[in-house]
DNA sequence: CAGCATCCCACAGGATACTG
DNA sequence: CAGTATCCTGTGGGATGCTG
């Protein structure tokens, strides 16, 4: 509706400022942090509590050190977490969702919900389209 | 919230068949195909119109033949995408969403739409981290 | 505990060419 | 037009080791 099919492709009209359909777009690789691999599952975790480091590598099960740490500053620069350091030692960081990071984290999580829910129709549609030999 | 924090890994309990969080769990390659760099843009594109293959293309900037064929392949074995083919010549094969497909793009697009509005704080958010030297 | 630095490899994904 | 096949590269991401 509002997007128009010949919409320029730089990214900059005064009605639509920023589209994700257009290769150059910032707001193309902001969508990337948040639905990637392990941005989704990284938001969706905070979205329920503010959470250390460590714990936040348990509860989103199979990521690395490495990556968990990569996927927050990513997730930290674009203003959806907060970063929080107590100087003490042993020492503790707490992650939390900034007030822009809940609401993007409660339409991803709107999403979630709705693929958890309705999986038992995903997994027939993949038996159906394999016994008929992928076509 | 529904979501304990103590639930089984294996992603099978009885009050949360599938939960995205564990590591196993064919609720996560499901949401991989629907958030992924292409995934996520080829539901949002056919979320708007029925679209052939060339047009899809050209309306997902910079995605390659190879990608957005291997993209609908994996839509349409979640039934997330229905490819209709018409034995003309030249050939015409025309793709549009299930309903399925429809309700999820709805959350998608809800969240591309959210991230497109609030780009500006995005921004600011990424010249405040880079100002004060990433962190 | 919270993490950066390094090494290394598998695979995502682009370019090109060819087919029905 | 609507793809598949092949080749090749960049980088996502795991493993390991070290620091404050």
């Amino acid at each position: 509706m509002a997007r128009t099919e010949t919409s320029a492709r730089p990214c900059a009209d005064q009605a639509q400022p920023y589209d994700v359909f257009a290769k150059a777009c910032p707001s193309r690789s902001t969508l990337e942090h948040i639905t990637g691999r392990w941005g989704s599952l990284t938001l969706g975790a905070l979205s329920e509590n503010t959470l250390r480091f460590n714990e936040l590598r348990r509860r989103v099960d199979g990521v690395s050190e490495k990556m968990l740490s990569q996927t927050l500053h990513a997730l930290e620069r674009d203003g959806l977490v907060h970063r929080e350091a107590a100087a003490t030692n042993p020492p503790r960081v707490d992650y939390r969702l900034t007030p822009l990071g809940h609401a993007v984290a409660e339409r991803l999580l709107a999403l979630i919900d709705l693929v958890e829910e309705r999986m038992p129709e995903v997994l027939a549609a993949r038996e159906a389209y394999d016994a008929r030999g992928g076509r």
